[in-house]
DNA sequence: GCCGTTTTCGGCCCGACTGTTTTCAGTCG
């Protein structure tokens, strides 16, 4: 096992804990530990021979052995027992919001409650709310909170969407009688939630096709719809296999790619059929192309130009990332090097501010060893420039964490809203224009703080918020962490028209992460976005500038 | 479970919110 996956097994080890001890501190123990596996930089095995595992800070007697055990059989005897103690599926109850670990236990182990259908049924008899520390209100919002995670429970984002599709298409390329399979539908169209997976064939033989599909079990159950679909499952996501002869795949293609509406309109504008590619039927129709993620409307059939969408290979640069020194799991020279070697001109490293404690914010000692270390280590990626930045907390007066003083040594500043979700939407507007009002933000961070599928972002008045990010020269983020996906592409034309500029932007704990420029470049362009738009295509030269002439703004203040 | 120039016990990062155990515990970020 290496250091990360050893890492996974003590945070499993440490949720467990949180479930069965009642010491919070003992599980916390463990999650310390598996973070401190993170940060060290020599390879583990060294530090087993050499006995000094416990010499590493947050590793103690107890993680220790754990970590040998992993490092040298795989598998943890203690995890094992953890593991047979619990139903498999206890950590799902964690899609019902409010419910955490604590509450969890307690529903196991005094109600024997293992999933969903044991909780929905235990609280409709009401036997939750006669448990301690349990009552009528917390049963009630635990029904709610079911019905909350069965609606989202079919429904899936966008990268683990197109991860299934594609696995799928490379089965499908196995059969022979198939000339053309492309996924199609809200996958194809970049949508950032899903709840289906569409594959357009073209074949002169669905019948064999069928035939090979069920041979192969590359699907559970799959039936036919119509003559032309057939529908499977994958563990809950169903799957669509939509057929036409190769001829005729142009059509195909555009119809099971959607949307509705888009369909409808061009449908009702072009009576062509025939066409092999999407290219010739738009041709034959005489209407310019249309992107598959501008197809959510019909508005933009009617253009005679479509714009030139930005694209991922524009970005010369990002900011928006995280390192080790706050809640990161990679050490800046890490962060940087990979980023050199996406082959980025610049980019801008940008830990928690102090507020953030639970995030690991960093104190004035903590970011003078921060500032030092990122001089060190970007004299290894020149020629790429590293900004330093910080993601600085916005507090509930709408004022910036560490404030004017403290604020004036960053390149750029990054505020974002980590606490009090729930104010009141007039209140929640206040906040966030007194933050652009600040003179040191250059961006704002996550505009609604949504979590996809778990979280509803906070409410805001949008046209005003826009109207002063626009006043102000604020460019609002667009957060590309699939999780989040905000700003909302619906709502990018509101903000563009307001004069407000955009960058793309990871907010990378990992660098893994650094792919959530991807996610991010979809969510602009299915907002129609193109590159000048995007503060981020700008060459090192202009962005350098442009940090400049607002820290001589400010400093004028 | 981890830590320690208060070193083998007692504290651990924190603030807001909410519901409930009416003085605090669980959850969230």
């Amino acid at each position: 096992m290496d250091k990360w996956q050893i890492a996974s097994a003590l945070n499993e080890i440490s949720r467990y804990t949180e479930l069965s001890d009642p010491n919070p501190f003992r599980s916390r123990a463990f999650e310390k530990a598996a973070r401190a596996l993170h940060k060290i930089d020599v390879p583990i095995e060294t530090l087993i021979a050499s006995g000094e595992l416990t010499k590493t800070p947050d590793i103690g007697k107890a993680s220790a052995s754990i970590i040998e055990e992993l490092a040298r059989t795989g598998t943890s005897k203690y995890l094992e027992e953890l593991r047979a103690q619990f139903p498999s599926g206890i950590f799902e109850l964690l899609r019902v919001p409010k419910l955490g670990l604590r509450k969890i236990g307690v529903l196991h182990s005094e109600l024997g409650v293992s999933n969903l259908a044991d909780l929905e049924a235990a609280a409709r008899e009401g036997r939750v709310a006669k448990l301690k520390g349990f009552g009528a209100k917390t049963e009630e919002l635990i029904l709610k909170g079911i019905k909350f995670a069965r609606e989202r429970e079919s429904r899936f984002l966008l990268p683990a969407g197109i991860e299934l599709a594609e696995s799928i298409r490379e089965r499908l390329a196995g059969i022979d009688e198939i000339t053309d399979a492309e996924i199609s539908g809200s996958i194809r169209r970049r949508l950032e939630v899903c709840s289906n997976v569409n594959i357009a064939i073209a074949t002169k033989s669905v019948d064999k096709v069928v035939k090979a599909i069920e041979r192969k079990t590359i699907v559970e159950g799959l039936e036919e719809v119509d003559s032309i679909t057939y529908r499977g499952r994958i563990d809950d996501v169903v799957v669509f296999f939509h057929f036409a002869a190769p001829d005729d795949f142009g059509l195909l293609l555009l119809l099971t790619t959607g949307s509705k509406e888009f369909v409808e309109a061009f449908v009702a504008q072009c009576k062509v059929r025939h066409a092999v590619n999407e290219e010739e039927l738009f041709a034959k129709c005489k209407i310019a192309f249309v992107e598959p993620e501008r197809r959510e409307s019909a508005d933009d059939l009617k253009l005679k130009k479509p714009r030139a969408l930005v694209e991922a290979a524009q970005l010369r640069g990002t900011f928006h990332v995280h390192t080790t020194f706050s809640d990161g799991r990679n050490t800046v020279a890490e962060m940087l090097t990979a980023a050199r070697d996406r082959g980025f001109e610049y980019l801008g490293i940008s830990d928690h501010s102090e507020t953030a404690a639970y995030a690991g914010g960093l104190t004035d000692e903590k970011l003078k060893l921060q500032k030092a270390e990122i001089a060190r280590e970007a004299k290894n990626v020149a020629p790429m420039r590293v900004f330093r930045g910080t993601e600085a907390d916005i507090l509930g007066d709408g004022s910036i964490d560490y404030g004017a003083k403290r604020l004036a040594q960053f390149d750029f500043v990054i505020a974002s809203v980590h606490s009090r979700f729930q104010m009141p939407k007039d209140e929640m507007t206040e906040r966030i224009l007194t933050a652009l009002d600040d003179p040191h933000v250059t961006f704002l961070g996550h505009l609604t703080g949504r979590l996809l599928l778990s979280r509803d972002g906070y409410t805001m008045d949008f046209d005003r918020v826009f109207e002063r990010a626009g006043q102000r020269e604020v460019m609002i983020e667009i957060n590309g962490n699939p999780n989040r996906l905000d700003i909302d592409w619906r709502n990018i034309k509101r903000a563009l028209d307001r004069g407000v500029r955009f960058s793309i932007n990871p907010d990378a704990h990992s660098i893994r992460e650094y792919n959530a420029l991807i996610t991010g470049t979809w969510v602009a362009r299915k907002g129609g976005l193109s590159a000048k738009e995007i503060f981020n295509t700008q060459p090192l030269e202009q962005v350098t500038e442009w940090f400049e002439s607002r820290r001589a703004k400010w400093r004028e203040k």
